[in-house]
DNA sequence: CTCTCTGCAAAACATTTGCAGTCGG
DNA sequence: CCGACTGCAAATGTTTTGCAGAGAG
């Protein structure tokens, strides 16, 4: 949560709103041609920098598909969490992990583990991309 | 696990050869580097394929670094499990997460998602990468 | 012999970076 | 005004692919 200097741009502005108007993970590649059909004139690699800014603010979440592209998404809490990704249409669900916190550290402690992190994302279809 | 035919070729052996000397996940890159240092001859296009191999088999595990970087290892059991992999050196230690097969699935159709698939994989520093 | 595998180089992609001009505060 | 931000194009790095020849069974 890198405490920066952040100045409100017309396309970053721009980004926000997209993000805030969905609940998907969505990629830097599709957000920006996303914002571009939309009218918006915005270049690429400003979408990847903007996205870099809110990872390293805390303000949104960024997790890898299998094949490796990274998606990003605005979370509404800065508390450790996890999610339900839908792999079609990225729509998502925080979820809480009642005891992989502790899980977690416990058996990294007795493998002599330090400076410990890790992920959990659970993924399905969801109830829309499910029908054919 | 497509079942498909697969032959024994000195460069598959080289690759199993290294794989299995290792406890640690290590990505196509340094795998196919380590060969060459070793005096194999053998192409990249070749490791790729022959780790897409087995993962497809269910031979080996494929997880992702924070970079998206693809990372393989060979994995003892095709049973679900996890890892505990050192961030610096890639070793790991396979893990049961008692709980959490259950806990995802009740979750997902709380929520209507089905086809539930789920990633755990938890990050820290080995005892031998921690000694500064 | 037949079909899979291999190597190489080219291609495909996602992501990052250098730079000169733009614009928010 | 000043420094952060932007767009573009070029650079990077990983992974995939096309193709002709090699080699396993």
């Amino acid at each position: 949560m890198a405490e920066v200097e952040r100045r409100a741009t017309r396309q970053r502005r721009a980004i926000e709103e997209a993000l805030r108007g969905t609940s998907a993970f969505v990629s830097a590649q599709t957000l920006h041609a996303r914002l571009r059909a939309g009218g918006e004139s915005i270049g690429l690699a400003t979408v990847y920098r903007a996205l870099a800014g809110l990872v390293a603010d805390g303000a949104a979440d960024m997790i890898r598909r299998d094949d490796g592209e990274a998606i990003y998404r605005l979370c509404s809490t800065t508390r450790h969490h996890h999610h339900l990704v839908c792999r079609d249409c990225g729509k998502a669900v925080e979820v809480q992990a009642p005891q992989d916190e502790a899980w977690a550290t416990e058996l990294a402690q007795r493998h002599g583990f330090s400076d410990i992190w890790h992920t959990l994302e659970i993924f399905g279809t969801c109830t829309a991309c499910a029908r054919p």
